[in-house]
DNA sequence: AGCGGTACTCGGTAACACTAAGTACCGAGC
DNA sequence: GCTCGGTACTTAGTGTTACCGAGTACCGCT
């Protein structure tokens, strides 16, 4: 699929939120899981700042854990307020995207 | 419903090709199309920079016609650039937010 | 003459996904 | 023991987008 960044601008954090809230994870397997689930063009480096955004924001709690297969891993699970973050996100997900839908059913008429 | 603008990123102006691939319109009128769809907050300015980018990249043809009710309107028409651009979003929204879809349901894992 | 509704333009802002370059850990093969 | 590929994170900078605010201007009604 071609070039999806604009439309998952947005959408993206979500879809970080609700990963990291089904499992404690890290950065490059958060990023392998988004290129399994068909965003195959996510790279590390827009998964880190998300994260980084996330820790920022207050979001998330941090655990670095060593790894047998290269460097320390950083752990990310939710909050509380990650949580409620990612509740609203899907509040937001459903409200657009129904409209979406119903525009495109509609033809805009 | 609470600020939706990150994720009308990249979706907008794929409503707004959609409306106007309806009908022959112009930017007042499709603002309070884009009201009633559901996306009250959208502003006439930020249809109006949606519109001269459009114009920009080709997809549309423009028209000026005098109204009875205020100055001169801008009517936009798709072109077939338009109408190939405006399949090409909705391949990717089918695309980007079936996954999604999928990834709520699933819970990430 | 003034006001509210209609209609468009333009300079600037904030947020986001993305890029590119760098650092660093580890095991396997030469 | 040295490189190489895979793993893992950081950070400065870029481009696109929706939004904001202020301005211009036309029109009908009071």
């Amino acid at each position: 699929m071609e070039d999806l960044t604009e439309m998952l601008k947005g959408t993206l954090e979500g879809c970080v939120l609700e990963i990291i809230d089904s499992e404690e994870t890290y950065g490059y397997a958060i990023t392998r899981k988004l290129n399994e689930l068909g965003f195959t063009d996510v790279v590390e480096g827009t998964v880190y700042t998300v994260l980084l955004r996330l820790e920022r924001n207050g979001l998330v709690q941090v655990a670095k854990r060593p790894s047998a297969v290269g460097p320390p891993r950083k752990f990310y699970a939710l909050n509380d307020a990650g949580r409620e973050e990612l509740a609203r996100f899907w509040a937001k997900w459903q409200y657009v995207s129904s409209r979406i839908d119903k525009l495109r059913e509609s033809g805009g008429r």
